[in-house]
DNA sequence: CACTCAAGCGCG
DNA sequence: AAAGCGCGCTTGAGTG
């Protein structure tokens, strides 16, 4: 209920009577008149829609009743509430591609109408994305919005309609719908007028919020982010969610008892070598041996939380440094290990299946600041990679049967690339990082390259040096070849590659000389020598860092390619710790955001080719520089090439450095790698 | 019992 | 003096 604004009368649409015949109260009213409605709605093409369901499950949740918001030609606004035995009588209205479509928190709407065979032709447009746009750090749920955006205050559903804390949604709903109609329409039907009221409001804000884009003439302002990119997105990733991944049940129920029975033996292990039953799992029983009894000392403090009080951290880092003087540490990680894969991936994986063993995960548009999406329900950006799990799990994850397979495509380097690409033109240098660039031309390893010309005329060590050696060391990862044919120089040139990569990704990330002296294990002036001494081999890599500062210090924004925006308000804070963070995540969101703008682009490029209905390809996965699709077998071949140059090619333009993906089909997303 | 927070850890 | 970006899920522990 909203109390403080004047709204529109709530309409209550019915074939049939109302179940509470005790009257309708004043302000809202009660008729038979559907198919006057549904040629009133057939001459609007801006509708707002929200549903009540049975509850918030996208895969068997349906609607109860259902509500639509518009604007007369008269300026006279609508909102009306109606039940869901309705819906039919509306389907030529879904099926108008020209009708645009408002809701907050599209996809879920769009799932919950689908489970009932409503689907909508027309535009998508999600309230709650386009808030995402302009104030990153709020919350974008409707009533928070309603609230920030229009200074409504609201009830929300809990307290509308949560005084029957023993029912369910559904039976919370029927039985207001029973008891009283009043408030379930005033409240649904606002759920509607208060998504069109956003939307306008948000439209103008949109528009008015200037951007820097590569692409000045497609990409002037937010709006033009908003409209050309996200509006469109929602729908691919509605598909993406609604087809969802297949996944071998029988594989996962085989590995949860034999890990199970692992765990166990641990415990057993572990309760004889502390000499008492432990809870591993609990952080304080371990802080209490380890660092109070067994008086180890502490190598990092947590961050203390809302209290600010830190404690010593009981963390991989911790037990790892002790592991060969304290059995039990040993012991530790490999139990944290087992839980985690048994806990959240074999148990948690089993837990979302639908009947037919898919699983549907929400690509959700509005949770990550830099423009990147985020994935619930489960999370499938978090899978464990094959060398970090015994189980392989990604073998889980199958096409829906034999004639099918999965395409997996991989964008090679895509942060360095983008960076690379980005170097061009800084400080009005028109080469930028042209070593580097070139190492991308040779179509060499971006951090082999970057270690053979760093450390190359130190220790005299060539490229071709370093690939044999990460050779080797593959070989005898695989067993191919005995360990001693790994030599220290193979070995020192792998340290190098790795010392390499760490400075380049960390600079993307802002990291200073402390963090890499620790992760290195060195001492801090040899970290601090060994950025510089990076930094000195692309000044231009420098010259992009300090160029991305001073725009944000100039405008308060950070800018990916295209434009999309970020606002850093603590980028002028007097306190260096605010100013040092505002800094590092303006940098970074010019690289993380550009890359999950190439991804958005080649997703919507991809989309645009119709592979379902030329190939019966269908993209089923993003998991931010990785694409995952199920494909028939006999059309693998010619999907392929038409998947790697939409990904290759995500832009108007190409920029100084080529994108390149790598591509593999298989029976199981481990083994199409 | 339901909820929130902190810690830890999986991914890119 | 301090400083690695972006996410979501599980658990234990504390609170209402």
């Amino acid at each position: 209920m909203v109390w403080n604004v004047n709204l529109p009368d709530a309409e209550w649409h019915s074939p049939r009577a109302p179940l509470a015949l005790q009257g309708t109260p004043a302000g809202s009213s009660w008729r038979f008149d559907i198919e006057p409605l549904v040629r009133e709605i057939a001459d609007h093409d801006l509708i707002a829609l929200d549903t009540e369901t049975t509850g918030l499950n996208i895969v068997k949740d349906t609607p109860l009743y259902w509500s639509m918001s518009w604007t007369m030609n008269s300026g006279k606004e609508r909102r009306v509430c109606m039940p869901s035995d309705t819906l039919p009588y509306f389907s030529s209205i879904f099926k108008d591609a020209n009708k645009r479509w408002v809701l907050a928190n599209a996809k879920y709407d769009m799932h919950i109408l689908a489970n009932v065979g409503i689907l909508l032709a027309g535009e998508c447009c999600d309230s709650q994305v386009m808030h995402a746009l302009l104030y990153e750090e709020q919350s974008h749920k409707l009533k928070d919005m309603a609230k920030e955006v229009l200074g409504w205050k609201w009830t929300d559903f809990k307290d509308t309609f949560g005084i029957l804390k023993d029912k369910s949604i559904q039976e919370s709903l029927v039985w207001m719908e029973h008891n009283n109609l009043d408030k379930l329409v005033e409240y649904a039907s606002n759920d509607a007028y208060g998504t069109l009221k956003i939307y306008h409001t948000l439209k103008k804000e949109l528009e008015e919020a200037i951007t820097y884009s590569a692409y000045p003439n497609e990409f002037r302002s937010m709006a033009d982010i908003f409209f050309k990119t996200e509006m469109p997105y929602t729908k691919v990733l509605w598909k993406c969610e609604r087809h969802g991944i297949k996944i071998n049940a029988d594989y996962l129920a085989s590995i949860s008892g034999p890990a199970q029975a692992e765990i166990e033996q641990l415990e057993r292990e572990i309760t004889h070598a502390a000499g008492r039953p432990l809870n591993v799992n609990s952080t304080p029983q371990l802080r209490q041996l380890f660092i109070t009894e067994l008086q180890l000392k502490p190598l990092t403090y947590t961050n203390g939380g809302k209290s600010g009080i830190k404690q010593p951290s009981v963390d991989a880092d911790f037990f790892d440094h002790y592991k060969n003087e304290v059995p039990l540490a040993k012991l530790v990680l490999q139990y944290r290990e087992l839980t985690k894969l048994k806990g959240t991936y074999i148990d948690g994986l089993s837990r979302q299946m639908d009947p037919f063993h898919r699983i549907h995960t929400r690509f959700n548009q509005d949770v990550a600041r830099t423009g990147r999406l985020s994935s619930s329900e489960p999370n499938l950006q978090n899978i464990p990679t094959a060398e970090n799990d015994k189980f392989k799990l990604r073998g889980a994850f199958i096409p829906c049967d034999d004639k099918h397979e999965l395409i997996v495509i991989d964008y090679e380097a895509l942060e360095m690339r983008l960076l690379a690409s980005a170097t061009v033109g800084t400080h009005g240098n028109p080469e930028g990082a042209k070593d580097m660039i070139q190492i991308f031309l040779d179509k060499k390893d971006i951090h082999m390259g970057n270690a053979a010309l760093m450390m190359g005329k130190r220790f005299g060590v060539t490229y071709e040096e370093i690939v044999a050696a990460k050779k080797m060391d593959k070989y005898v990862k695989e067993g191919k070849e005995p360990k001693e044919r790994l030599t220290d120089r193979m070995i020192q040139c792998l340290k190098w590659r790795a010392q390499v990569k760490n400075i380049a990704f960390g600079l993307n990330y802002g990291m200073r000389e402390n963090k890499l002296a620790r992760d290195l294990g060195i001492e801090k002036s040899e970290a601090a020598a060994l950025m510089e001494a990076y930094m000195d081999m692309h000044p231009a890599v420098r010259a992009f860092f300090q160029e991305a500062v001073e725009e944000t210090e100039k405008t308060g924004f950070s800018y990916t390619f295209i434009g999309r925006r970020r606002f850093h308000p603590e980028i002028h804070s007097k306190r260096d710790m605010e100013r040092f963070e505002a800094q590092r995540k303006a940098v970074n969101n010019n690289i993380q955001g550009t890359a999950a703008d190439v991804v958005r682009f080649a997703m919507l490029n991809i989309d645009a080719e119709s592979l379902d209905y030329h190939y019966g390809c269908k993209m089923l996965l993003q998991v931010h520089d990785e694409l995952v699709f199920e494909c028939p077998k006999e059309t693998v071949a010619a999907v392929k090439p038409i998947i790697r140059e939409r990904m290759e090619h995500p832009f108007y333009t190409d920029m100084a450095v080529p994108l390149t993906v790598a591509m593999g089909t298989g029976e199981s997303w481990l083994n199409a790698k």
